[in-house]
DNA sequence: GAATGCGATGTTATAATATTGCGTTCATTG
DNA sequence: CAATGAACGCAATATTATAACATCGCATTC
């Protein structure tokens, strides 16, 4: 785990796609859940692309690979996945992200750069201590916060710049 | 209808549609924007009832009045009422809810009651400024933020207690 | 008053996302 | 090995959203 690398910085991609992976074992092994083929692939698609990816490109690429899949498969390793805390839903976007602390408990936070598409996953203590004092002061009980922020990533400003 | 109590508050009902139709009209008086029929019953429909509404909800009440409105009709009524800050969609749950705040700026901010699936829309300065901050410290430049937060409100949670 | 421009609306069709229900297969365990 | 339950295949359908194009009404201008 540690030094997850991140969209916004240059790291060896095959390395970090096989480091979710041996992560998702890791994890399903010790939650006594079964990481099947089709989960293990799906979830291997998505950090592949490291953008999100919505179900139908699953699917998509489930089918070009002559798994005959239906959106029904696609959806239920999703729910499987996202169960165990291994990938994100982007509300905002219906897509799906791997998570990049699988296994920490954490309340994910997403950028997500309008331009290239990339997604970097934060998990900042401050910023859910702020919603959970602001939802405790309304009495409200909190159970899972959707926090996603569309904007430009430092690369993608500095293109618009050239313009 | 009647009496449905705004998000955990009694409230005059009758009171606060009108007052939120009153400040559209305003609003969309400064604007130069036109407050069409279909906008404002649309906008109507989405403060009566209080809660979140999906474009197929408003579709098909608006299909009881006779008005043979077709979806593009919802969806048009709703970008334009959202392009003007008077009604927020809720991308967890695909529905839309009366902007509590229209006209001030505001990065709106939403607690969710899973159980009578009434919205509350908070404007938290300390929340947008622990948000830009984390945004910031990465680069990002955030222009958007979607931040929703499911879970039990007051009341709901008296219910579930009696269990 | 005809011509023009333009925002709003109507209408049809279709795209994109997600779920239900049911029967079958398969791994595990007793 | 039989029983169990999770996972999967499959067909159909539900739900949410948009594209494309025609039309209407109204203000401006010639």
């Amino acid at each position: 785990m540690s030094q997850t690398p991140l969209p916004y910085r240059a790291h060896n991609h095959r390395a970090c796609v096989d480091q979710a992976l041996a992560d998702a074992h890791r994890i399903c092994n010790d939650a006594h859940a079964r990481l099947t083929p089709t989960r293990e692939r799906v979830l291997e698609l998505i950090w592949q692309s490291h953008k999100p990816l919505g179900a139908y490109d699953l699917l998509g690429a489930l089918a070009q690979e002559g798994q005959n899949a239906a959106p029904p498969t696609v959806y239920r390793a999703l729910d499987f996945l996202q169960q165990h805390g291994l990938v994100h839903r982007i509300a905002s976007l219906n897509a799906f992200v791997g998570c990049a602390h699988a296994g920490h408990r954490h309340t994910g936070f997403f950028l997500i750069c309008r331009a290239c598409r990339n997604v970097l996953e934060l998990s900042a203590p401050q910023v859910a201590a702020a919603v959970d004092k602001a939802a405790q002061e309304e009495g409200f009980a909190a159970e899972d916060t959707t926090l996603e922020i569309a904007g430009l990533c430092p690369a993608c400003q500095r293109e618009s710049d050239h313009d």
